[in-house]
RNA sequence: UGGGGCGUAGCCAAGUGGUAAGGCAGCGGAUUUUGAUUCCGCCAUUCGCAGGUUCGACUCCUGCCGCCCCAGCCA
């Protein structure tokens, strides 16, 4: 053992995948571990990825190694380059980097094509002419042994020949594959003579025509992890039947080293759907704005939602990895999410419901400039100046006529303190003929500038405010989860679990001024985190909530309290 | 009478024979110019169930129960 150990070998709750590595390394099974993330590009990345990713590229720095990134690429029918482009800027915003490691499966075909011709000339694979109905009924079921393919038995010779004439591209799609012969009496289905190639002629994004046969994923993946040198081929636990084949492969190839497979359970949240399948339905068929929707689980959508990559790490860092099948309770991801913004967001005033507020004492016409400082959390964050005026905008939800016992901000006679500003008192709520409040009227007392009294008297509530005549007015986009129910799908349809109300718009909100600069995600003081979109204009500023603040108040009202 | 996995609190999750970590949620309370944050306290006599081995079992053995995955020429 080396003196200077990786800070993770000597952690406590560590996770038995890097058990297994920090085990192997120390016997010397392997000089350094190498992993991979293996995504097949037919769909963006979502928060069940950053799992996957996490574990891969995060074992292998905290160890000394290196994480591949390798699409796997042996499907041209549903990929796309826009999918390899937007998930190598989605593994690089979350903040994982393959470095000089970018590999394709398609690299490979020319060298896999030659390890099933080897196996072809070991008797271990043969090509098969039956259809994929007759191969289906032949394969047996989960509780009866499949039956020999009539073509089980050919001769190297005509399988050679037959495999190579698949190549040129001589006959249709699905006309003949190449299998492995394995058992087709294992009860591993997997082993059952598993299909190797197909013909399937369709350009793919990176080869073009050049091939009209494609390796399925079992003949490409260990072998693809073999020629990386991968050491540790760390998936999720649907792939643990196909282990036994990945092992069978790689013993019978000629491959230049030994990689092993462990699997670990994939992530599921409670409100949300992971299937890439289902996800780019919600897009295609226009449920969502796309797959960057504010509201979808991808990579994308939580960028412009204005979640952090930190966030998202720390997050997948608290759920942990083990072999168990489990669904995360949203408020973990929340809680995470708070935590991280918590710490970064710097703090900005904006009204979302506004309603006037006039103070009668306050000089007409006249405007000063009031210190806020930028984060509590953060001192270095520093300070910045907020106009005050006359006439303000303040949250509807901060006065009430009739206030009930535990209400203690705005109310008739009742005075507040505006934040980091004045005491005010209110006077009284201007109506319009309907009886809606239009107007609030207070007196403001000048010697609580600041926000506090020199005579010690105390408010029990601080409201925010924006100035009327600096406020920028935007509109707000406010999310809730994209389902009704913490297991969408349950009942069989999970389109009929969507959320009717997971988007709700304010069309005039008002922001302090400084937000018309701000990038990134910022807090909306006593409302929560807010980012802009880009669906913003220079003239109308579109701000997307990322997370409420917790809300005591709503929850005893709620609850009764 | 197919094969492979998994069952520790409401949700994650440590624990690998010596007497149940931690986080989230929840519940109290303190501080507070965000009803936020922060802080402090409470929250499994019990580890799917039943037997067995042992001075001692979440950990070992046996049997049962429950849940998940596999019958694509998807990955």
């Amino acid at each position: 053992m080396s003196a200077v150990e990786p800070a993770a070998e000597t952690e406590a709750g560590r996770d038995f995948l890097r058990d297994i590595v920090a085990a192997d390394l120390a016997a010397g099974r392997c000089a350094a571990v190498v992993t991979r993330f293996p995504p097949e590009p037919n769909g963006y990345l979502h928060i069940g990825h950053a799992k996957a990713i996490a574990i891969n590229f995060g074992i292998a720095e905290e160890f000394g190694g290196r994480c591949h990134l390798r699409f796997d690429d042996t499907n041209p029918a549903k990929e796309a380059q826009e999918y390899i482009d937007a998930i190598q800027r989605d593994i690089h915003w979350l903040g994982f980097d393959w470095g000089s490691h970018l590999y394709y499966a398609s690299d490979y075909f020319e060298q896999l094509y030659e390890w099933a011709e080897h196996l072809i000339r070991q008797g271990l694979a043969y090509v098969d002419d039956q259809s994929a109905d007759e191969i289906r009924a032949a394969r047996g079921t989960l509780t009866a042994p499949g039956t020999s393919s009539p073509f089980r038995d050919r001769s190297v010779a005509e399988n050679l020949d037959l495999f190579r004439r698949m190549r040129a591209g001589e006959f249709r799609n699905g006309a003949r594959v190449l299998r492995a012969k394995i058992d087709m009496g294992s009860g591993n289905i997997n082993l059952r003579d598993p299909v190797l190639y197909r013909i399937l002629h369709a350009a793919h994004p990176r080869t073009g025509t050049r091939w009209c046969i494609y390796p399925t994923y079992d003949f490409a993946h260990g072998q693809s992890d073999a020629i990386e040198g991968v050491t540790h081929s760390l998936c999720s636990l649907e792939f643990e039947d196909h282990r036994p084949l990945y092992d069978w492969l790689i013993e019978h190839l000629p491959v230049p080293a030994r990689p092993r497979q462990y699997e670990f359970a994939r992530l599921n949240l409670g409100y949300t759907v992971m299937s890439k399948r289902f996800l780019k339905r919600l897009a295609d068929e226009g449920r969502v704005s796309g797959w960057d929707d504010p509201r979808m689980p991808t990579l994308a959508g939580l960028r412009r939602r204005g979640v952090p990559p930190a966030a998202i790490r720390e997050f997948v860092r608290r759920v942990g990895v083990a072999r168990a099948n489990s669904t995360v309770d949203l408020a973990m991801f929340d809680a995470a999410l708070r935590d991280t913004l918590n710490r970064t967001a710097p703090r900005r005033m904006a009204v979302l419901r506004p309603v006037k507020l006039v103070i009668e004492n306050y000089p007409p016409g006249l405007s000063e400039e009031i210190e806020a400082v930028n984060n509590p959390e953060d001192a270095s964050a520093g300070t910045r100046m907020l106009p005050f005026g006359r006439e303000l905008y303040i949250e509807r939800d901060d006065f009430l006529e009739t206030p009930p016992k535990n209400f203690y901000r705005l109310a008739p006679g009742r005075e507040v303190r505006l934040r980091y500003a004045y005491f005010v008192t209110c006077r009284e709520a201007v109506k319009d003929a309907a009886g809606n409040i239009i107007e609030l009227h207070c007196i403001y007392d000048p010697a609580t500038k600041g926000g506090n009294a020199p005579d010690g008297r105390r408010v029990r509530g601080t409201i925010h405010w924006v100035s009327a005549a600096h406020a920028l007015p935007a509109e707000i986009r406010l999310y809730d989860p994209l389902f009704t129910r913490p297991d969408p799908g349950a009942d069989g349809d999970m389109m009929a679990d969507l959320n009717p109300n997971s988007l709700e718009t304010l069309a005039d909100a008002r922001l302090e001024p400084a937000l018309a600069e701000d990038d990134g995600t910022v807090q909306f003081e006593r409302l929560g985190y807010f980012c802009r979109d880009p669906d913003s204009t220079p003239g109308r500023l579109v701000f997307n909530r990322t997370i409420g603040l917790h809300d005591t108040w709503t929850k005893m009202h709620a609850d009764g309290r």
